[in-house]
DNA sequence: TAAATTTGCCCAATCGTGTGAGCAAGAAAA
DNA sequence: TTTTCTTGCTCACACGATTGGGCAAATTTA
């Protein structure tokens, strides 16, 4: 690899003068013009690339930002997208590291401590994950950003999307639509969601009775037994309680309703309304096309990329961004006539 | 930060012998055993952690693994964990850089250069990309391999999954199922997912007619209007020529066909098998649940990193890593009575 | 002509780490 | 008692970069 030296020595210089013009310090350092032509072109013509670990050093602290999470799902994959775009942009690298299990956490941390990461960031935490990477991350010093986690800490910004508000609209959107019994699929980590369900019933004056609601549970791995149980927990909402509509807290839930319904001569949007929450690029291949609250994720990336420079600057950062969701209109959905 | 001189001192020992302590040079170095114990403690004590940039400089090269892609989609995500997790085993870092045009690739090359990656991996490149990765990467030097990518050369290693043989079991089996006019969606870039479709007829002495296989382009951005293309060709295939069976090359084809097939009254399984190809976790979501030529992309993941290092050990390595696809039956196709 | 100032560049220390060479003290051999 | 060997550690340089201080030559001022 060429170094400084080499380019010094094509050019006649000292390197110290290489790095002063290489780093624009030329007038203030007085090189003359046409030396810095000569060390321009020697750099040039030799290929030269500054050693980005050499740097680090030099400054104490890279601009390397960690991001730990599950790598898991195509959301994560839209967010990590936004993140790494930002970071480009920025001149920040990322170093991400898997964790499959909160015992991953300390060591992910520590993988990012060997390389003084000036940053990090942690995507889709889990309560119990949260006390690990803070635990971790107090002797490292780093700035922590949250993206699309549900918890709120003083300790780090978080950067959301406004799911409460997006479950409230769509709701709203299906009472506005002339439903009434509308039952919500939840997810007990996720509980804004929900709440966003709840919220709009109430407004309308509705009142869900015992038997529309379900809180499933996100920890337990999808084993088959979990599928089942909320699959025979859909299969009641629909033949028992006979609702017309239902909100679910994410999408694939959404899809699983449509796998329910079927065999059970429900059609969709006909006879069930449903309305998800993700913004996969899978729910519009749905049949019907799903309508989802759709989560900005990709700019969720980029806003805690963002956060995290300001956070690393000294400026003051907001403790909680929150972007708004969008109600993609699909066709697992329709308005029916009003029933006393 | 902590550094081996603050464990020296802690310890009453120059940093050198720390350095060797720790680095598991004790004996060879003949340092007491008590003065081991005692820089031990301090090491601990200090919470100290090495400097990986400053190692790498030290070295010449770092342990950073650069991976360009377009980061898009889950079996990306799936891939990225793969090779994360690997990486992780056998102390890598991974630096993960966006690819979204052509243009970015001398950019996101430049960057790994820049932090003196040990290798590169290349995560689904097109064509077009291929050329300007190896332009980019020559002046570098770092060992460059891909992976799920359709082109083979000599400059790199690749990492694939056998999808020329799972498009021909899977079609094999549709076959065996009493199936004849079967047809395929293919997509033109990825051609070893029809040709196994081909192959698998040619051997039971099929002949595929004019209309029952079409080949969509992947490149032009999903756009509306070849959402449309590709759904008027489906449209035809299911009601101009009559297809028992339709082989798609991936399941978002499979599921879109879903789509087209529905409002004409088609039921699958039961007018229609259909079988895909990835293995995506929403194929299962699917109405009915997606039959799929699942690819191991995690486990590509995997192997490609376990072929980097075996490369930059100066091993062997097989030009080329083909891993086994699984047919994954769900339920989105059936055995039919054998016509005449 | 001598002193002061400016120009243009180099020297050397520094970051954190690794490592070959060497040095002082004690032990063993002559 | 002197020589050799071993033990146990330190010294000093190297990696590639940044940066404050300084130095010689050229130029301006007195």
């Amino acid at each position: 690899m060429v170094t400084l030296k080499d380019v010094a020595l094509r050019a006649g210089v000292n390197h110290s003068t290489v790095s002063y013009v290489l780093n624009g310090k030329a007038k203030e350092k007085r090189i003359a013009p046409a030396t810095c032509e000569r060390i321009l072109q020697a750099a040039a013509e030799l290929g030269y690339c500054p050693n980005a670990n050499a740097l680090a050093v030099k400054r104490g602290s890279s601009r390397i930002i960690g991001v730990l999470g599950s790598l898991r799902g195509e959301f994560i994959m839209d967010m990590l997208r936004g993140i790494s775009d930002e970071a480009a942009r920025r001149d920040f690298s990322l170093q991400p590291r898997t964790i499959n299990a909160p015992k991953d956490i300390p060591v992910a941390v520590a993988g990012c401590r060997s390389y003084r990461c000036c940053g990090l960031i942690g995507m889709d935490f889990m309560p119990a994950e949260h006390a690990a990477l803070k635990a971790a991350a107090r002797t490292f010093g780093a700035p922590i950003v949250m993206v699309d986690t549900p918890i709120a800490d003083p300790e780090y910004v978080t950067v959301n999307s406004d799911t409460f508000a997006g479950a409230r609209d769509a709701v709203r959107h299906l009472i506005a639509g002339g439903h009434r019994r509308i039952g919500c699929i939840g997810i007990a980590e996720l509980a804004s969601r929900s709440a966003g369900y709840h919220a709009a019933m109430a407004e309308a004056g509705l009142r869900p009775q015992t038997g529309w609601v379900y809180e499933m549970l996100l920890q337990p791995n999808s084993g088959p037994g979990k599928f089942d149980a909320v699959a025979q927990t859909m299969e009641k909402m629909l033949v028992t309680e006979r609702l017309s509509a239902i909100f679910c807290a994410s999408d694939p839930l959404a899809l699983q309703l449509f796998q329910v319904a079927a065999p059970l001569g429900i059609a969709i949007p006909d006879d069930l309304s449903v309305i998800g929450v993700a913004g996969m690029s899978y729910a519009q291949l749905g049949v019907p096309p799903l309508s989802s609250v759709s989560q900005p994720f990709y700019d969720m990336g980029r806003q805690t990329v963002i956060a995290l420079e300001q956070k690393l600057s000294g400026a003051a950062v907001a403790p909680e961004i929150v972007l708004p969701t969008q109600l993609v209109l699909r066709r697992s959905h329709r308005s029916i006539a009003r029933t006393a």
